[in-house]
DNA sequence: GTCTAAATGGTTATTTATGATTGTTATAAT
DNA sequence: ATTATAACAATCATAAATAACCATTTAGAC
């Protein structure tokens, strides 16, 4: 195989699956690190991926405004395997409630092709990407402006969410435990969330295993809020049985 | 087998394929490899495909960069100096309503460090770019994102914006003349403005010279709802002594 | 047969692509 | 926070592909 066919290649797995690690290049191409490296570092510099620590990343933002700074690691693998399973869930036709967060932000790759989709979100990077396909319509919940996490909050914006109704809302949080429900780093995102999951019929919520079972500093919800748990492989089946019996259904992404 | 011959069964190994050594040709034609790479050169400089080391690949395989075509006209000029302009009236302390539109983002780059200052807007790309500044908080208009303007608007929107009050507002427009007030291409933009005149005490309207007594499509409100106008350079003595007749003092920004 | 022009093949210096090694740095596990 | 592991950049080395040059063959014209 060529070196152009290998680019295109990578960038053909990148656009399916959201990132593509080192490895993968040198067994589907047989080549070795250095040269896959070569590869990437090149496409990097063009502009087609982000490289990130034994890998890279598709290049979701080259006109965002509010594009998320690439963090070079590995959990980054693991929000888009669970963005990616998530977005199964996503049909034509829905309207739904997307919240802040990385991990919410890589389900914007995987759903830009629904056609006549409805999407209530907080954060700037979401609107900014979804506004790019034209069959999305996107609904942007005013009010101020929380600059580190690039989403709205506050009273007008709990209000504001108010006046929508959606099937579903996809959420992420900080930590999650049977014992604590849903809890967050920031006093801010409480009543946001809690106004999300007050006008959606089923919430999703997306988080990665190593935030299971670990408390953040604000309670936000009991556990029985949400109806679906979306996580990676790294989870026990015991923790999936113990919060199946809490009722809460654990959605296990394969991690590649 | 002649040279036709080969460049057929090469073309058709691409397009099957997606790809080709110079070493297949070899084998399949029993050519040398030179005589490969000859008809490789050929058929790319007919723009068949596009040549690789080793090999060539489909033409449509190579994907074209993005270019962004920042380019400073005549008209940006302008638009940066009517800025410039109009941020000497925004204060620290102050609460401010920006519209969307490309006169009125132009305004970013002037009031960056102010302290203190409340902004609420409707367009993504001015929130994008204020809350890079500790000291200003941004309070983002909800409602339905428009695509093209990259700007809220609909009926969420205009009665969002009744939730603020604010002392100043900056608005943008595609037309403004004494007999029809100011008028805009977009229906959508119609209302989420006239909201925007109604909770503002003093209305300034940034437009270039070349929109003076230019309608556009859409009514929006009449000439008095405005407080100042703010232009370049080439509009004439006549039309400022025009406005303040009709009760708009037009400001001249100098261009360069 | 001899000539001409196009096509093809061989040789060599040069360029390009790839691989191996080593010390350094980033990430993951503890 | 500390340690172990994996990925990294930088360097050099190697192999393959290339361009440029000249030589040879082939097909058709006279």
């Amino acid at each position: 195989m060529r070196k152009q066919e290998r680019e295109r290649l990578i960038l053909q797995f990148l656009d399916e699956n959201g990132y593509i690690d080192v490895s993968d290049i040198e067994s589907k191409c047989s080549v070795s690190a250095i040269t896959a490296r070569r590869d990437l570092e090149k496409l990097a510099k063009l502009g087609y991926l982000v490289r990130t620590h034994g890998g890279a990343v598709k290049e979701e933002s080259v006109s965002n405004l509010f594009s998320f700074s690439k963090r070079i690691d590995h959990s980054t693998k693991k929000k888009i395997a669970i963005a990616k399973y998530a977005s199964q869930f996503i049909h034509d036709n829905d309207a739904i409630l997307m919240d802040s967060g990385t991990t919410i932000f890589r389900l914007c790759d995987f759903i830009q092709k629904r056609n006549d989709l409805k999407v209530i979100t907080s954060s700037l990077p979401v609107a900014s990407e979804l506004i790019k396909s034209p069959a999305i319509k996107v609904f942007l919940i005013g009010g101020e402006v929380f600059p580190d996490r690039r989403a709205t909050y506050g009273p007008i914006a709990s209000e504001h969410i108010s006046h929508y109704h959606a099937k579903k809302a996809f959420i992420g949080t900080d930590g999650v435990s049977i014992q604590s429900g849903i809890t967050v780093q920031d006093v801010n995102e409480v009543t946001r969330i809690k106004s999300m999951i007050n006008v959606a019929d089923k919430v999703y919520l997306l988080c990665d295993s190593s935030k299971i079972e670990q408390n953040s500093l604000f309670k936000m919800a009991p556990i029985s809020t949400i109806d679906y748990l979306i996580t990676d492989d790294a989870v026990s089946e015991e923790i999936v049985e113990k919060y199946k019996e809490a009722g809460v259904e654990i959605l296990v992404a394969e991690v590649e």
